[in-house]
DNA sequence: GTGGATGAG
DNA sequence: CGCTCATCCAC
């Protein structure tokens, strides 16, 4: 039999079967150390093609492609069964599967400020939008939040989850293994004491596909019960059991997402990131893997290490080149001190996922992203301002709308805006900033209008252009705008938002009303103070003037934003207070209480999206 | 603040 | 493999 055994200084190294105490049950303080950890990565299967499915209600059998001008972006697995992939080009798709289904993604055009499906968009007139698919990534981010309100989540991409299943697990194990609730009384090492043996027969999850340990052993067995027999001759660990009850949560949310949504998904469950990561891709579409620790190493040493996330790029190319190598196991034998001496402080973590080691954490990221960037690569570049300004209403419209989106989860400003700019034959671009128009009815036009003042600063006029024939010929082949710190505001700062500019104001720019504000206050000896420090947390809060209002109306605004102050840390007690709760019995040693507990949910303020109309 | 590098898909 | 994003970092 061609099995192979890992030497037992590797399975120590790899740390395949770390002992399990009380403590790993019970603490939630142990992080990624935890041998119990269970991280889980669910993706969409060709999620492009899936959307455009369910938009047109068509039959998920047929084959369906999504295309970008004459790019295949997303390709159905029934389409693949005809050959077509990715890098397929359309005609001979069409030739490869005559009855095959193509939509092109929805787009913007100049003067419309909503992306459509039109019948013929144009690459030299519209602007692609993702728009769509960012919508149903936000659906089904939510599956995963209510079906596993104690896991910890992370959308790691438009259509990839990570999951967290570390606490859900220690709430299940008690449950059906209350013995597991304290240690014997007599344990001297108390919370440190090893567990007792896992249960003998383990319920190893019947849908999900398990990677086998010994996959030489397995050929020809395979397709009866094959991996079930395999996983019986590997005795189960209690990690084991973790992956199985993260089999069946995960299994229960993709059934939620798939019948609720519409969306089959695939996914990946093993004992860090990394590995979920890898694993996903085991078996598609519709269907998840399970990665034993005891199945690492034989999994792991056959694989291109090209494949591993944040390999492959130009650090993957280094190391093929350096060790003329393909896969993991080539690269086993070269010790961490050369590999640091080569390739510096990246090694240490491309050494330790050799091994199927990753401590990378799974975190949940704030409800908007950073920045929001809407770019256009130019079939036709732009040759004289005249130029410029379409493609700017097209690229601020999509911004706009988005923008207004992602309010539905809070009150979000942008810090800058900026405009980016591409020369035909300059590898280099051009970019420029200011901050972010802060107006209360934001529509694209006020975008439009900050944009077209940075394109002024960044690009020499036609007029002088004409008079200067030095200037070189404009030849601009991108354009993009972006919007750069977006933020949730927080309480005190929403409601100073809330008040800037009036009903008068609209349109107005910021620092014209600050500079009214400023006025208002000198003419006004007798104004009342208009700010209050908070003793709790020494914010300070303030109200500004809203022209034409009294001192009495400031006032009780003032009181108003105290309140709601208040409020707003009353609720950051309660969460505080839920953590200490969860936490106790834990041990002790918690290292950061603050930092882990329940993600600090948004307080919802009614009456304040009414200040930010829709267009 | 600007521009470059890197990476995902 | 062209296109559309996002993040991080040096200066």
């Amino acid at each position: 039999m061609a099995t192979f055994s890992l030497p037992a200084k590797d399975v120590d190294e790899w740390n395949l079967n770390p002992t399990v105490t009380y403590r790993h049950v019970l603490s939630q303080s142990t992080g990624v150390h935890n041998p119990l950890r269970t991280i889980g990565l669910c993706d969409l299967d060709c999620f492009y093609a899936q959307c455009e499915q369910r938009r047109l209600g068509i039959d998920p059998a047929l084959p369906i492609v999504v295309l970008q001008w004459d790019m295949l972006i997303a390709v159905n697995y029934p389409a693949r069964e005809f050959g077509i992939k990715r890098m397929t080009k359309l005609p001979d798709a069409k030739k490869m599967c005559p009855n095959l289904v193509v939509v092109h993604v929805a787009t913007y055009k100049d003067g419309e400020s909503e992306p459509k499906y039109h019948p013929d968009p144009n690459n030299k007139t519209h602007k692609v939008s993702l728009d769509l698919y960012r919508r149903e990534s936000n659906k089904i981010l939510n599956v995963f939040k209510t079906t596993l309100p104690t896991a910890e989540i992370e959308k790691a991409s438009i259509d990839e989850s990570f999951v967290d299943f570390t606490r859900p697990i220690q709430q299940i194990l008690l449950e059906r293994y209350p013995e597991l609730a304290s240690p014997p009384p007599d344990s001297p090492l108390n919370l440190d004491t090893p567990l007792p043996p896992p249960p003998a027969r383990l319920e190893w999850h019947k849908s999900s596909v398990w990677v086998p340990v010994n996959p030489e052993a397995e050929k020809g067995t395979e397709s009866s019960e094959g991996p079930q027999q395999e996983q019986d001759s590997t005795p189960a660990t209690w990690h084991d059991v973790a992956l199985s009850i993260a089999a069946e949560l995960l299994d229960n949310t993709r059934r939620e997402i798939r019948e609720t949504l519409g969306y089959t998904t695939s996914a990946g469950i093993a004992r860090n990131k990394f590995l979920a990561k890898l694993v996903a891709s085991y078996k598609k579409p519709n269907s998840q893997s399970v990665l034993r620790n005891a199945a690492i190493p034989n999994y792991l040493r056959p694989l291109p290490f090209q494949k591993i996330r944040f390999l492959g790029g130009k650090l993957g190319t280094i190391l093929a080149e350096e060790y003329e190598a393909k896969t993991v196991g080539e690269l086993l034998y070269i010790d961490l001190a050369e590999m640091q001496r080569k390739f510096g402080p990246e090694s240490l973590w491309v050494y330790q996922v050799f091994r199927g080691i990753d401590i990378g954490e799974v975190k949940e990221k704030p409800p908007v992203n950073k920045s929001m960037l809407a770019s256009k690569n130019l079939p036709k570049p732009i040759r004289q301002d005249g130029d410029v300004l379409q493609w700017v209403r097209v690229l601020c419209s999509e911004l706009a709308v988005r923008l207004l989106e992602a309010r539905e989860t809070g009150t979000v400003w942008p810090k800058t805006i900026a405009l980016h700019t591409k020369q035909a034959g300059d590898s280099a671009s051009k970019s420029k900033q200011t901050p972010f128009p802060f107006v209360r009815d934001l529509t694209g036009d006020v975008i439009v209008a900050a944009v077209m003042k940075l394109w002024k600063e960044l690009h020499t006029s036609d007029a002088e252009r004409a008079a200067n024939p030095n200037v070189p010929k404009m030849k601009i082949i991108n354009i993009a705008v972006s919007f750069n710190g977006v933020e949730t505001l927080e309480q005190g700062q929403r409601n100073i938002a809330g008040f800037f500019g009036g009903p008068a104001s609209k349109g107005a720019s910021s620092s014209k009303l600050i500079a009214q504000e400023k006025k208002s206050h000198e003419d006004d000896s007798n104004a009342s103070p208009l700010t209050y420090k908070c003793p709790t947390c020494s914010k300070v809060l303030s109200v500004l003037s809203v022209e034409g209002d009294d001192e009495d109306t400031r006032a009780a605004r003032l009181e108003a934003v105290k309140a709601e102050h208040e409020d707003f840390h009353f609720a950051q007690r309660l969460s505080r207070q839920e953590t200490i709760k969860l936490g106790a019995g834990s041990g002790k040693r918690r290292i950061s209480p603050a930092r882990r507990g329940p993600p600090s949910k948004k307080r919802k303020e009614p009456g304040i999206e009414s200040f930010f109309k829709k267009k």
